[in-house]
DNA sequence: TATAGCTTTGCAACCGGTTGCAAAAAGTTA
DNA sequence: TAACTTTTTGCAACCGGTTGCAAAGCTATA
């Protein structure tokens, strides 16, 4: 049915070869030639056959875009960029949703089997090791929204969460609060437990008294808003909470107003990440800005690097 | 560097067909063959390579997933479980996001060049046109969240807008609102027509006043709150008003709290979707629930079903 | 044990492209 | 115009698989 570089050839009366090279650039071909060969092939409608080209060329501009983050808004804004950046460059990203019923291990083998060139692994929950199996695998891997390491085994691309604990904890001292608390995300998340650590040594530093320190289920509204209404119903809450990340701050605000307090009067908030609903005017909230833009467009720069 | 299938057969002693069979479900192939080749394969960390089979057997399993809706947060959900969807039935997303830089026709083209299998174009905002490109160059295609028609060009899925109307205005007239109006989505977008249709016609039956009708610029928090401003600045608001969606509600809904007025008291609003964020309490909007799970299965299904 | 029937296997051609190599064509120079 | 370069072209092999066909191997039956 579709047009094949066989019938170009044929119509154009021409060699296969010689409409393989009018389509790859870099080929010599000459203007006679290419002339008839382009007509004959707008004549029948062909486009070449990219999956038979990468057979030799061994390269699909396939790149797997990895990631369990489909409930954070933020991460919508993510894919948008990454999308945006990969087609920019030519590449296309076949999306990978990794779940319970989906894990990085079958993820792995079928990335292998359709030969992507590459895999961004987006995602500040999953643990590096899910990375680094790909980089064992001999495939050119980044990963997005890891978390910092001295001694990584495959690139990351991220914030240093650490100084981003001691920025919140700054920024909560500087505004007059002193009973501070962390109120992170899950716990085995990559990002919190090193968040957690700049929090307590700025703490420490300042000489303030250690802050009670809990941890949400995920990084979502619910969690953000069950972990904030037990914290009100069962402890004296302290005087300003360190969040995870906006969407947990944003459960978080919601109970604490309709528990009949204010924000940032009786208790101050704030976030990380500084999604646009941060911004929205009936939410507003006080947050750490993470430069998404920054950390994409280099993702997207380290993997184009690594294939060669 | 890869392991081939030549690879195989030769480290178990047999031929290439031999090694291909055992990889084939349905083909024949004697115990103690399948054993020998599964024990080489698993020997030398063997995995078919599937574009190469698909050169053959014409099916890559690819799915163009193809949409222009990167904003609004309802379309992480869609995402998500477009995603889990097409993996859980084997089937892989090439994700294509849309927008002034890269054209409908230019996903055309790519998609077809990396074979896909069928498309699945999901916007409520693209025009029929973009899905019937699809069609006419014989690629499979179902349109999600698409307008409905009488004689659709391909296949849609999609909830019947006109009616999404008929209940918004039964629905704000049941609860005593009088003046009603309508704060649609962009004007062009395929879903708004509908709405505004069965919106006036359902007023209309009941004998109520003409509604004033407006339009914002996108299916945006921003739109709906600049479009909401504009019309306390400018107008005697109407008593009540059927956004296009939530997000535009949510914007709307600002606007008015800021204006010092309250919802549902003062100003009635009532939108589509019900979208996870609609029902965070600091939000909690009325609106009407579009069936998104039952929408993207039947859109999986019937693209599967198309796939002969 | 010979024969028929079914299953398993390998050969070779093919899917839709690319590419090294040598021959042919075109362009330069003397 | 002859000799030498350089460019263009086609041939044929290859990328990593699948598959129709016929030969080989087995099993069952008489």
């Amino acid at each position: 049915m579709a047009i094949t570089l066989n019938d170009v050839a044929q119509r154009a009366g021409v060699s296969r070869s010689a409409v393989s090279r009018t389509f790859t650039d870099g080929a010599s071909v000459s203007k006679v030639m290419r002339q008839k060969v382009e007509d004959a092939a707008i004549e029948l409608g062909y486009t070449p056959n990219f999956l038979a080209r990468s057979l030799t060329t061994r390269s699909t501009k396939l790149i797997g875009l990895v990631s369990d983050n489909f409930h954070n808004p933020i991460f919508l804004e993510v894919f948008d960029q990454f999308t945006r950046g990969l087609q920019d460059r030519g590449l296309r990203p076949l999306l990978v949703n990794l779940s319970e019923t989906y894990q990085a291990s079958s993820s792995l083998r079928m990335l292998q089997q359709y030969s992507v060139d590459g895999v961004i692994v987006a995602s500040s929950t999953l643990p590096p090791e899910v990375s680094e199996a790909f980089r064992s695998a001999g495939i050119p891997v980044v990963n997005s929204f890891g978390r910092f390491s001295l001694a990584p085994k495959v690139d990351v691309v991220g914030i240093d969460d650490e100084a981003c604990g001691q920025i919140a904890a700054e920024t909560l001292q500087a505004r007059g609060y002193k009973r501070l608390a962390f109120l992170g995300g899950p716990q085995a998340a990559t990002s919190t437990q090193s968040r957690l650590r700049g929090f307590l040594s700025e703490l420490q530093r300042a000489g303030g008294p250690t802050p009670d320190i809990t941890f949400a289920e995920a990084y979502s509204f619910e969690a953000g808003r069950a972990e904030m209404q037990r914290l009100l119903r069962e402890t004296t809450p302290a005087e300003a909470y360190f969040c995870g990340d906006d969407v947990l701050s944003i459960g978080a605000l919601s109970a604490i107003r309709d528990h009949g307090l204010r924000v940032p009067e009786d208790i101050g908030l704030i976030g990380v990440n500084d999604m646009q609903m941060s911004g929205w005017q009936n939410i507003n909230l006080t947050t750490i800005a993470q430069p998404f833009a920054e950390i994409i467009q280099t993702s997207i720069d380290v993997i184009v690097d690594m294939l060669h």
